[in-house]
DNA sequence: GTCTATAAGACGATAGAC
DNA sequence: GTCTATCGTCTTATAGAC
């Protein structure tokens, strides 16, 4: 209402700055944990100085938070998108939404992120994020994909044991161990490529 | 050899205490993660000093490799249990191996250890550990348990689906929220009121 | 809005008594 | 074998300049 033009552009950079750390924090955060990761390393990742990332979310925790939030609205999106091209693809929505996933792993760290947060369950701050994080999941898989509970339960565990193999960096093993070849090959068989390809990036 | 009866005496003792320690450990790395532990945390837990928990294993870092390593043995060992039980039961080898699997759980923070170990793959010195215990149950669910590729891969995404919700306390919300309820009545089929009484212990 | 400097506290590890 | 006392470092957060 009385926005003035310069007004307009400075809060689009600000906004835009705030993506930029948000971003950073989730790569941090998905790398080392909650705990491992410091507010000096997001900082360093974004370019910033540590003191600007910490003034701009008040505490870590609360960074933390916004990076969870983020996730997994980036998550529902994806699959909310999923869901709508299924309408007219002869695969099924399962398999629609787990392409979908798996492209969600370009977003670096979006998915170890809240891998992260739901290993913090006894968290009394960060624990009952996580929980709704998960709840939002499941009933969206539910409600709005249309799954029955044990399609969902089916998904819901094969994205569980994808978040872990990332985490894991089992890829890292994948030419010297034959045993990971063949698991590797059996969890990713279409998106194996991508995968592999994910290792080759900065740390 | 010149082993004299004090001596031995002193080398159980010895040997209970760290054994007391390292289960302490296991609860306190399970339940924080590797970085959010701290030694006197678990020092608190086992009822000794700080600084003894520290002298006992070099460094935060070869204790918690210390729990690692208990708690894959621990884990073969009841799938090894599993696999000898399941010759003269009507249900298939995956649903043996699933009940003792579960039954993990009573040792608290083993499970969750071993998890919070998978999410530090990107860790120079605890990555490919964590990746050599993902190797090994493979391995074992491949050659040892018979499985075909596609049943170990099942599996491993039920156990990691499992460890996530115990890791969530996904279970704290049972009574309040519908969708969780559902969730995990479908996930913990007969093993439920096992995993609900798992809620009510200390911290 | 972003930085430098720094305070305050937590943590892992060591020294040394018993 | 186990403790108390403590050092040095790392880390979050604040103060204040620009």
């Amino acid at each position: 209402m009385t926005t003035t033009a310069p007004e307009t552009t400075t809060r689009m950079r600000s906004e835009e700055r705030r993506a930029l750390v948000l971003e950073a924090a989730t790569r941090v955060f998905g790398e080392r944990g909650y705990h491992g990761a410091t507010t000096d390393a997001v900082a360093r990742a974004a370019g910033v100085s540590q003191p600007y990332v910490v003034r701009m979310f008040g505490t870590k925790e609360a960074m933390f938070l916004a990076v969870l939030d983020r996730a997994v609205e980036r998550m529902m999106d994806a699959f909310r998108a999923a869901v709508a091209e299924s309408a007219d693809a002869p695969e099924g929505i399962g398999r629609c939404i787990a392409t979908n996933y798996v492209e969600l792993l370009s977003d670096r760290g979006l998915l170890l992120s809240l891998m992260q947060a739901f290993m913090l369950g006894a968290d009394p701050v960060i624990g009952p994020e996580a929980r709704a994080c998960m709840r939002k999941v499941y009933v969206f898989l539910r409600e709005e994909a249309g799954m029955a509970p044990d399609e969902a339960h089916e998904f819901l565990a094969t994205g569980m044991m994808l978040n872990t193999l990332v985490g894991l960096r089992m890829a890292d093993d994948y030419e010297r161990e034959p045993a990971v070849r063949e698991l590797l090959d059996e969890v990713f068989p279409t998106k194996l490529e991508f995968l592999l390809s994910l290792r080759d990036r900065e740390s």
